[in-house]
DNA sequence: TAAATGATTGCAACTTTGTTGCAAAATAAA
DNA sequence: TTTATTTTGCAACAAAGTTGCAATCATTTA
């Protein structure tokens, strides 16, 4: 829904753009993680690619969307559960990348393990990324 | 020793040459993981930029270094231990970032758990990156 | 509803990061 | 030492990300 999608902008004392409403509207329609090239392929036509850099980046303060971390030089953006905020985030899943199709998953039903680390390390985020081939390439 | 560094190029196939031997003892001689930007600036004056990016770029493929995961459009690199080789890493330990000194270190005696994946998803490699603060920012 | 305020956007210009082809130099093999 | 092969540096380029600023848009206030 439109109006949802301008509840979830307000809820964050952010104010309801055109290019932030789209945005938004892509990740909640998407069932994998995107990358600023992804939305920038989507959506060039309407807003410069500037507005895409500050808008993720807005999201991800506002704790709207997470990030992913990967091993080539890109960096990967889903939506949050409701319960995350600024500062706050709940977003203790795994995530699965697969190498065939290249699709990032968020396995919001596997949460993360508790990792052990060294005496005198303190660990305030852990990320697991699995991986290795997706059920439509298996 | 100048000739051990010589001997892992040997045994990987591989010509030895200044700019490997100086970029693998910067590795051996650091106990964190590097950004091809660290590399650069400890080497600028030596080597080209572009040496830099297909040196590590054969040391992954050869599996002397392996790629540490991040969330900030950069790849971290760390050598791996010995008895890695092209496309068998055994690598299976957790990295810690550090978000206060930036420094990542191989937890090389915390070892990787096994994670679920729903059904028809098949694990290729697990990463595990916690960040939070390491011993010296504690 | 209209004006004022404040935030957001697009543009231009720029920096930084990564890639490619090719000749010169260095290494390894003969 | 000579030859064959690999690696390097350079130049030119492409892609990705940043910043300042004026114009536009959204929200607040009257
Ligand atoms: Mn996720
Ligand atoms: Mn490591
Ligand atoms: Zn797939
Ligand atoms: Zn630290």
């Amino acid at each position: 829904m439109k109006n949802e999608i301008a509840e979830i902008l307000k809820r964050n004392q952010l104010s309801v753009t055109d290019s932030r409403q789209k945005i938004l509207e892509l990740f909640r329609h998407s069932n994998s993680a995107l990358a600023h090239a992804d939305i920038e392929k989507q959506t060039s036509e309407q807003f410069d690619r500037v507005t895409i850099y500050r808008t993720l980046q807005t999201f991800v303060e506002k704790g709207i969307v997470h990030t992913i971390p990967t091993t080539d030089n890109s960096v990967l953006y889903a939506l949050c559960k409701d319960n995350c905020s600024e500062g706050h985030h709940h977003d203790d899943h795994v995530h699965f990348i697969c190498d065939d199709c290249g699709t990032t998953y968020c396995l919001e039903h596997i949460t993360i393990p508790k990792v052990e680390v060294p005496q005198g390390f303190i660990t305030k985020q852990t990320d697991v990324v699995v991986s290795g081939q997706c059920d439509k390439c298996s």
